[in-house]
DNA sequence: ATAATCCGGTTAACCGGTTAACTTTTCGTT
DNA sequence: AACGAAAAGTTAACCGGTTAACCGGATTAT
C-alpha cells in the first residue's frame, strides 16, 4: 500500500492542502495544534514520506546543483577534481545541496550541455567543469546553451570566456613564472611537460615558455616540449624516451604533479639525483608533492577555493543575485628541495 | 515563455500524447513519418526540453543512484572514497545512471538513512557506505530503514551485518594477516596504530593484533596500540609522542596508508630509518603508497572492485534480480621495501 | 453595532509529463 | 464486398504534491 499525502489526509479526516500546508512549515498557523498532532501521528503510523518528485515539480526545487564534467573516466581518481570538489561540497552541504553527477556521452564536449539540459533537467544549478578534453570553442557553446537555459550556473578550470557569465579562472601572476623561477636559478635547459595538446592551458602553457626562454636570450629546442596527458604513466615513458636520446637538460616542468610523479621514476631508473642532476617542478600542489622524494617544488594552484567560488556564486544566482562575476584567483610557488641552482661541473 | 510538451503539441497540431509516445521511442509506429518530422522540427524551434522531474512523477524513473555517506566532511578527499566511487561510476555510468550526494544531518549517522528518506526521496537506488563514524548498531538499523523501503540498495565498508541485504564485504585472508608477517620477520615490539577508536574496523584490528601476538606468545603493550583518526597529521603528531617516550619498538601498522605517510614524516624527523630501524606497514595500497621513500608495504584492498560489485548489485535488483547477496572480496599484501626482517644490532 | 481580523480549514487548478484504452482511417485478404 | 488488422491518433485519468483563492464562524477593534 503506498501512502501519500492522500492517505494521511484521509486518516486524519482533513484535505489534501492542509497536510500539504503543515508539511511545508510545521509552525504554520493555518492548522490547528490538534490537526497537527493527529498529522504527525498518521505519519508516524503509516510511515509517510513525501515524494520529492513531486514536489520538486510543483515547486520547481531539488536542492540538487549538477556538476558537469565533460569526461567520463573515473573523475574521482583525479586529485585535481577531488580538490576541486571538495571546494564546493563544503559549500553546498551546509546549504543543504546535493551533488549530481551524471554521464555524458562521450568524452569530448561539444553536445555535452545540450544532451545534459534534454535528459536531465529540473536541477537548481549547475557547475560546469573544463576538462583536458575540452577546446575553447566547445566551452564557450556549452556555457551558452546554459546561459540561455536560464539555470544558475558557474564555470571553472577554464581560461577566461567571452560571456558574461560567472566564472573562476585561476591565474599565474609574474612571481610564479616556472620558466622564469628556473632561468633565475641557472638552468638554460629545460623541459616542459605539458598536458594534452589540445588542452586549452596548453596554449597558455607553451606561450609562457616560449616568452620566458626569448627573453632570457635562449633558444627553445622543439625537442624539450612533451605532450602528456597529465598521468604518471604517460610521463614515466616520454621521460624515459628523451632521456635516452639525449640528457642535455637540467630541469623540467611538469604541468601537474602526476606527471611529476612519472618523471620521477623515470630520472631514477636513468640514474640521474634530483635536484642535483635535473630540477623538478610540478603543479597543482597534491597533497602527495610534499611526500614525494625529495619534496616536490611545484605551483599551488589555488583549487579548493576556486570550487568555493563556483559554489557560491551559483548559490548567489539561485537567491536571485543577478549580476554575473568573474572571480580571479593566483597561484603561488611552493618551493620546496626538488629544485636547486644549476651547478657548474 | 515556456515551452512544454503542450507547446510542442499545439503547434504541431496533435495531442500532447502522440509528442510523448514519440519522445519516449522515435521509432514507434504509432506516430506517422510527417507528424514525427514536424515534432523534431517543432522541439528545435522552440528549443523544446522535457522537464525530468515531470517524466520521473510519471514514471517513477529517476536514472539515480543515490550515494549515502554519514559523514559531512569533504569526502572527495579520501583516498579509499575516492576509489570506492571510482568503482561504482564506471559500472552506473555505461548504463547511464547518474549519482548523487547529499548531506546529512551531522556527522554520525543514526538518523541519516531516515533524514534522507523523509527529504529526498525518488532515486532509483541507494548505496549506503560505512565511514568511520558508524558503529554496526547504527548502519543495521539504517540498513533496515533502506530495507523497509523496499528501493534497491547495497552496503559497502561495513563489517558483516546479519540482515538478508545485498552487501559487500572485505576480508583479510590469512596470508595478509600482517601482525604474523611482522613477527615473522623477526619482530616483536610491534606498533598498531588504528583509526577511530568507534569504527567497526577498529574492533577487528584490535582482535586480529592480540591473537597474533598471544600467538607468538608475545605480550601486548597498551602503550603499543595507537589510536588515531586515520589522518596524516594526528597520526604524526601520535608516533612524535610515542617515540618521544619510548623507542623500543621496529615496526608500526598502520590501519591507512594516509597515517602511514604521518608516521614516515615523524620516523624520519627524529633520525631513524625505514627500514633500518623501523619496518612500516600501511593499509588500502591507496596510489601514493609506491612513490613514498621508500615505497610502503601495505595491504591492498580491493576497493575498487567492491565499488564494482556494490554498483552491480544495485542494478541487478532494480532490474528485478531478487536474491540478496553477501559478495566477499580478498585483500593482498603488497610488499614493497618499507618492511625489512629484524636487524641483530 | 458593525467592520476588520484571525482561525482553521477547503476547493480546485496546476506542475509537465505518461499510459491504458479507445477511435478512426486505410489497406490487404479472401 | 466484407472483414480483420495495422496505422495513426485521441481522450482522460494519473503521478503526488503545492498554492492561490475562498469560506464560515469567532474575536477584537472602532
Amino acid at each position: 500500500m503506498k501512502k501519500g499525502i492522500r492517505e494521511i489526509a484521509e486518516r486524519v479526516g482533513v484535505s489534501k492542502a492542509t497536510v500539504s500546508i503543515y508539511l511545508s512549515d510545521n509552525e504554520t498557523r493555518r492548522v490547528g495544534e490538534a490537526t497537527k498532532e493527529k498529522i504527525r501521528q498518521a505519519i508516524d503510523e503509516l510511515d509517510f514520506r513525501p515524494n520529492a518528485m513531486a514536489r520538486a515539480l510543483s515547486s520547481a526545487k531539488t536542492n540538487i546543483i549538477a556538476i558537469l564534467i565533460p569526461y567520463n573516466g573515473p573523475i574521482y581518481r583525479s586529485t585535481y577534481l577531488d580538490e576541486l570538489l571538495s571546494g564546493i561540497q563544503s559549500v553546498l552541504y551546509p546549504r543543504g545541496y546535493g551533488m549530481l553527477f551524471m554521464p555524458t556521452q562521450g568524452d569530448s564536449s561539444p553536445d555535452m550541455v545540450k544532451n545534459h539540459l534534454e535528459t536531465g533537467i529540473g536541477y537548481d544549478g549547475y557547475v560546469l567543469f573544463g576538462t583536458r578534453y575540452c577546446t575553447l570553442e566547445d566551452m564557450t557553446h556549452n556555457a551558452n546553451l546554459l546561459l540561455e537555459s536560464g539555470i544558475p550556473f558557474s564555470v571553472v578550470n577554464m581560461p577566461e570566456i567571452d560571456l558574461d557569465i560567472d566564472q573562476v579562472i585561476d591565474v599565474d601572476p609574474p612571481e610564479t613564472d616556472v620558466p622564469e623561477y628556473l632561468i633565475r636559478l641557472g638552468h638554460r635547459r629545460i623541459i616542459l611537460m605539458t598536458g594534452r595538446q589540445e588542452a586549452p592551458e596548453t596554449r597558455t602553457a607553451l606561450d609562457n615558455y616560449r616568452a620566458a626562454m626569448e627573453k632570457a636570450g635562449i633558444g627553445v629546442r622543439e625537442s624539450d616540449i612533451l605532450c602528456g596527458d597529465y598521468e604518471r604513466d604517460m610521463a614515466r615513458s616520454l621521460m624515459i624516451k628523451r632521456i635516452e636520446e639525449d640528457t642535455d637538460f637540467t630541469a623540467v616542468y611538469c604541468y601537474s604533479d602526476t606527471m611529476a610523479a612519472g618523471v620521477y621514476e623515470a630520472i631514477k631508473s636513468a640514474g640521474l639525483s634530483i635536484p642535483g642532476d635535473v630540477s623538478v617542478v610540478g603543479r597543482n600542489d597534491s597533497f602527495f608533492a610534499g611526500l614525494m622524494e625529495p619534496p616536490l617544488t611545484t605551483v599551488r594552484r589555488p583549487i579548493y577555493e576556486t570550487g568555493i567560488r563556483a559554489a557560491e556564486r551559483v548559490l548567489r544566482a539561485i537567491d536571485g543575485g543577478a549580476e554575473r562575476r568573474k572571480v580571479f584567483l593566483k597561484s603561488t610557488l611552493i618551493q620546496r628541495t626538488s629544485t636547486a641552482p644549476l651547478q657548474i661541473k
